[in-house]
DNA sequence: TATAGCTTTTAGGCAAGCCTAAAAATAATT
DNA sequence: AATTATTTTTAGGCTTGCCTAAAAGCTATA
């Protein structure tokens, strides 16, 4: 049996290691986890006796092909109940973050495939981040920020690259949400902020916001 | 914080108190919760110092009124998860105890009242069991079992009174449910089983079946 | 290449929630 | 009422998952 806090761990180190393709650090996965390293090392071993994290003393650690599959199940948990709750729930973009952590440890197959099938097997979160098939397939999607898009580029809202409820919040404010269209007006050179179009209005945003708004390509 | 494991405890003590009206033993509270009466004491110990039980020594404990509030909401909980596991995800009525153990345990408001809301507000679960409203009332039900009942007296199934996987399946294989009509068409000295009969049908139960269905009453 | 500065690990501790064994209190029976 | 049986509590231990402080190992820079 894999507890709450070893899935965690997973959850993390297969992020991490998505982001980097290098073995994780000890102190990364402590930040992440708002917990000490002493602590982080000391789980390390745990998962790697339970066969589900290949570790090497100072060298940091990545999931055993078992540990991946794990970590895949959960993500696939996390994202389908955030659908669910975005869905089903009328929940906003914002709100779903921490029931789903919660959520997201409920052990019975069965409710996940029922959900999965109530939502009609939806392939991305309301995020946009693609929800892992039940055999652990991912249904990657090419995305850039509208920071790198040029003048007169336009492009669609695929997701946001940043799970923060103030950005939500905002995005939420300007109308902003998945499958909006939008233009790129002009970059404003002084501070790299953008002037962008959509539902046939103008907004200006910061280059943080830009950042963080994911587009289709191609 | 109240933690999964105080939850239990309080759940357990609200249902045995609401049975027998007596202050809850040890060694039942362990007998339930699968602990031994060691443990009991100990964490009775500490639901009294966050005054959500009243505890004398040797003398058994019950709720106090925090603690009932606390328990109520948890069987809210409970049991609007397993009306949604019945009614969206079409789990059968035998399915959906294990899972809805653990969701009771998600911390969200705005869960529960959503869920409420999608339910349409349901009064009792699959069971037929009320399910308290927001502000903890309960909506009783006066129900006996077939097995009081008298030969040609009819009624509609209101809910079960035993939650076990095994007489579940059962009366699903012979297709009773809440709301069927039934008329009780013989009694069998001998053993005390009962000839019923519903939807057109007769069906030959046993006593420790009839004991355990319930019918609504006046 | 030696040393200063991180990072990681080890060592020793703590709270929660469980355990067993033994002691204390209560209940039942002779 | 005294003794036996049962229930409950206390005492001491264990595991999980966390902590801090100190030691050990790496890395970067003088």
């Amino acid at each position: 049996m894999i507890t709450r806090s070893e899935e965690n761990y997973l959850k993390t180190i297969f992020s991490v290691f998505m982001q980097t393709q290098n073995n994780v650090s000890t102190n990364d996965i402590a930040n992440l986890l708002d917990t000490s390293p002493a602590s982080v090392t000391e789980m390390i071993k745990k998962l790697q006796d339970k066969n589900l994290v290949i570790y090497e003393k100072y060298n940091g650690v990545r999931l055993s092909s078992e540990g991946e599959t794990k970590a895949i199940a959960i993500i696939r948990k996390h994202r389908l109940w955030e659908t669910f709750l975005v869905r089903k729930l009328d929940f906003s973009w914002s709100e779903v973050h921490d029931v789903a952590e919660q959520l997201e440890h409920i052990k019975s197959e069965k409710l996940i495939d029922k959900l999965d099938q109530l939502l009609n097997y939806p392939k991305f979160d309301p995020h946009g981040d693609p929800i892992p098939s039940k055999n652990g397939v991912f249904n990657y999607q090419e995305r850039i920020s509208i920071f790198e898009m040029d003048v007169n580029e336009e492009g669609i809202i695929m997701g946001v690259s940043l799970d923060n409820k103030d950005f939500l919040d905002y995005l939420t404010k300007l109308k902003i949400s998945i499958g909006t269209r939008i233009k790129v007006i002009e970059i404003i050179k002084f501070d790299q902020s953008m002037k962008i179009e959509f539902d046939s209005k103008t907004e200006h945003i910061s280059k943080e916001i830009a950042e963080n708004i994911l587009i289709k390509i191609n």
